[in-house]
DNA sequence: GTGGTCTAGACCACA
DNA sequence: GTGGTCTAGACCACT
């Protein structure tokens, strides 16, 4: 799995994680049925706490992204990026934090320029 | 003072009233060396703990955008924009944001369409 | 009186009006038993309020440095300098103040160069 | 953790142990990404509430001396003293309160006396 | 366990 | 009246 978290970063650790997987979905290196590594494994691996990465996947199936079997793992599910109920969520934060931008005195062509540079990055 | 709370918004109380009045100085609303609303009479009006409203004062004043004369009032910097030292902080929050949003399918169009709505508001 | 007070300074008006007055006896300007002006008076003229300048006279008699004759107004006492028994607390603050200075690093020559540009000002 | 507090000290609690804790980093004995006591173990330990050990570590960040990870703890920031924007502050508190003794009659060499004394101390 | 937010309320210093 | 400090304690998010 190629994930890499950033300790430092104020964006929660489960936030990466989902954060991540997500976007391997979206770039087609996950696919449906595909399986994901187990929460230990994963939490060996990125020396994080279990319970940390027990968080991402649960709200990964809550959203519909993924589904488990008892006993087996987890799995990307069939329509992971439609069923995907968390965009609302994103947008809220976007919002949010533009809102504040804006109150911060940050000019819109700098925000565009940042949304611009971000989607060049690794599309 | 035209400032409203949204108690059910994520963003913390006191984050709002900072972005408030910093959107007030930036049309011009507020100038330097006007007085601010006793932090007691603010807290009266919007019906929140005076030591919610102190810790928005509290950042303000930290950041260079107001100074304090205890016993009189807090009143706005004279470069109170200038001064800012919340914009870095506040272009970090977007750039989470974008790229939590760019990991749950959100299309670049989508927010520029966003930030565009949003700065068309009221400037 | 050649008082200037500062309203944005975070020393108090009422310290402020101490020091100055101290200041002026120090310099010869004040000698023992030449009145001071009125409270009502120097309030007036630095368009101050009245329990302002009272509580720096208060100070100042309370430490020894004046005397007050009742209905007649407050006057430089006679040993008006080694009455004083503000030093101590001056000193007390000097302390405060540069062990918190070294906290912060500042280096010792600092602050010697700044006590000797300050005692060489007006002497 | 060799922390002292003086609850009848002017100054305030939350400003000991600012201090304290820049003085740990300028000996070396706290180094970048060291982590701090946790807010509560601090506030147990000096026998002081959660908020006012909170008040010192949130100051501390916001000068840019420790950087916090929410559920993770408070660490010292890689630059903690070079970044420090608490040192204009602390000079300007300095030059009052030799201003303050100048006027009480404090002679410019008890001062000097004064800052040799306090910065042989611990150097 | 960690820190973050918020409330309620006391007491003090200053104008 | 103003702001400043401190306490006690609740509730939430994250590890």
């Amino acid at each position: 799995m190629m994930v890499t978290i950033d300790l430092r970063s104020r964006v929660p650790i489960y936030e990466q994680i989902k954060n991540q997987i997500l976007e391997l979905i979206l770039l087609g290196v996950l696919k449906p049925h595909d399986q994901l590594p187990s929460i230990r494994a994963l939490a060996l691996d990125l020396k994080l706490n279990v319970n940390t990465v027990k968080r991402a996947f649960q709200d990964l199936e809550a959203a519909g992204v993924t589904y488990t079997l008892p006993g087996r793992g987890s799995f990307i599910a069939e329509n992971a990026l439609e069923n995907n109920q968390l965009k609302g969520k994103a947008l809220q934060e976007i919002r949010d934090a533009v809102l504040s931008g804006r109150a911060n005195g940050i000019e819109k062509d700098e925000i565009l320029a940042l949304v611009e540079s971000i989607y060049q990055d690794e599309k």
